[in-house]
DNA sequence: TTGAAAGCGCTACCAA
DNA sequence: TTGGTAGCGCTTTCAA
């Protein structure tokens, strides 16, 4: 018997009709059951049930001025580590009774055209996980009183609110772990340039073996978080006259890239060369991997981006902070005491 | 000079006040502007501009009685294949002019709930890449005028809308290919049991080998499209003693769980063994891999898909059939002649 | 070409 | 606890 009133959606004042009672209480009933008594309610929800409605939450929107979605702004859909940033911001927005809206900015152009279709919709809130935003687009959201987040990157000096992994602590965790199983000529590959991302793994990895009395780091620029720059960059390192005997890659897919490379050069990992990726992305789990790497904290993220957003706050008031949540170091096989 | 009005929303009406005219102009200058004279027309937009309006597509959908929003239901985020369909999808609706709302079933719920929650969202579509849904379910979203599509699945005997590749055609293709490059002794590894995508490919392709006289195809379970899955029955089948000389595994990520176990039992692939894949992932073309494969023509599925869904069709009017798309072999260096 | 007015389906206030 | 009523911001007739 589900809504069998051929084209005609069922409205509160439809369910009102059946059972006598006014529309303003069949959406009580469902918007704030406390207010109604108990044999009201269950005679509307019994009704709303065999009619088939359920109530429109754009109307609903309107007037509460929130539409309980949250809007995911990611590009690089193909690279394994966003889905699962996706995966786990979209089920944490879920848990919290909202709903994600994906937005994937066209290539070429600005994030602000994005931004701002996006805005039409009246999202409560707007996580950008990739691509960054200009200090314009950041005004018009804070007159719109949509708060914004940037996921996984900040903007030094720009204030946004951001949630990031600590990736200066992480890189000093790497540095640290390398030097206590006996390593001495570590490198470093970079990913993409510019990234917060990179320039702070690379900043804590660097420091810290200079703490360590080590002078030399060897740095080789990638230039992108791909499996063909880690390939290059790993090349190139192989062909030096005195070799690393470990190299940190800016991500996983780096990673795997340059130990194809070291292995065509004919070098064993980790038996020659020891190698570290950054993500934990789920291939580096594959036995055919089996990746040492960093793994980002991602539940606790996804957590922390929401509380930040305040979205139960209706007074508004965020916290406008970048916030860093540490990572972790996961040992697989391709390290090996030296 | 964006919307500086502290906390206050601009609407139509502001616009309209600042310009004198009336806000039903102010209206169809944005949705409908050949309605309003050039002049009127320019005032308006410039005025919009500088107060930093926008039309609140809210409000609009609630007399259009069209949000523009197309949900996506997906789980298996995890899984390398589906972020490329929701990258395709994602791409194809924007396009249109349409939003993706992404929606992640719970594992352990069934899909209805999901589906209910979404239909209180307006949306335009359903499109289900994911988990099946109960012919309930279907009578409630055609009851709804909500059109539903499968994306990827179809389930046969039930009158939904779907597109899918043509695992059948496909598989005829890796067993004539293989034939035709000398291969005499074919192996099948199955994917997700009950899955129709894994039915048809093995279809297909032990079908074909019967035709081309070949008696015996082995066929092992596999059980899930996962790593694992395809590890252990290649283990299974370097154990044998006859062995195959081709395997043709139900999905790429299977493929590479099997070369892994085919090398590990000291098999060289393809000296020894050939191996086929499906969906041709990212990581199928990555050098360390170059796995011979079968492509999913994942655009041509989506504009299908839209197609489909008739969103500009007022009518409603639309084919509830299922559409079957050809994939491509990609011929890379898991295989070679015998 | 423009404006006035009705109303989309709902929430929220106030009175009963 | 319930009902009446006034909108939320927009589109869409219908007249002017």
């Amino acid at each position: 018997m589900h809504g069998r009133h051929k084209g005609r959606v069922i409205t509160a004042e439809d369910v009102a009709r059946v059972i006598g009672v006014s529309q303003s209480t069949i959406s009580r009933a469902f918007s704030n059951p406390e207010s109604v008594s108990p044999a009201t309610r269950a005679r509307v929800l019994t009704a709303a049930q065999s009619l088939g409605y359920q109530p429109n939450v754009i109307a609903r929107s309107l007037i509460t001025r929130r539409t309980n979605i949250i809007a995911i702004v990611m590009a690089n859909l193909t690279d394994p580590y966003y889905p699962q940033i996706l995966d786990t911001l979209t089920q944490a927005i879920q848990a919290r009774g909202r709903q994600t809206l994906l937005f994937i900015p066209p290539e070429d152009g600005t994030i602000d055209d994005t931004l701002a279709s996006l805005l039409q919709y009246q999202v409560d809130a707007i996580i950008i996980a990739s691509a960054s935003l200009t200090s314009e687009m950041a005004r018009v959201c804070a007159a719109r009183q949509t708060p914004v987040l940037l996921f996984n990157r900040y903007v030094p000096g720009v204030r946004i609110s951001a949630v990031s992994c600590d990736n200066v602590a992480s890189g000093r965790d790497v540095a640290e772990f390398l030097h206590g199983s006996g390593h001495s000529r570590p490198a470093f590959v970079s990913g993409e340039h510019g990234a917060t991302t990179n320039a702070d793994r690379r900043a804590g990895f660097v420091e810290t073996w200079h703490e360590l009395g080590v002078r030399s780091c060897l740095q080789v620029e990638g230039g992108a978080y791909t499996f063909e720059a880690g390939f290059e960059a790993a090349t190139i390192i192989a062909r030096r006259k005195r070799r690393p005997d470990s190299i940190f890659f800016a991500s996983d897919i780096m990673a795997l890239g340059g130990i194809h490379a070291l292995q065509q050069a004919g070098l064993r990992v980790p038996e020659d060369i020891s190698v570290v990726g950054f993500d934990d992305v789920p291939l580096a789990s594959w036995p055919s991997f089996n990746l040492t790497t960093v793994r980002q904290p991602l539940p606790e993220m996804a957590e922390a981006a929401l509380d930040m957003l305040a979205l139960d706050d209706k007074a508004g008031r965020r916290r406008r902070v970048t916030q860093f949540v540490p990572g972790t170091l996961v040992q697989r096989g391709t390290t090996r005491a030296r």
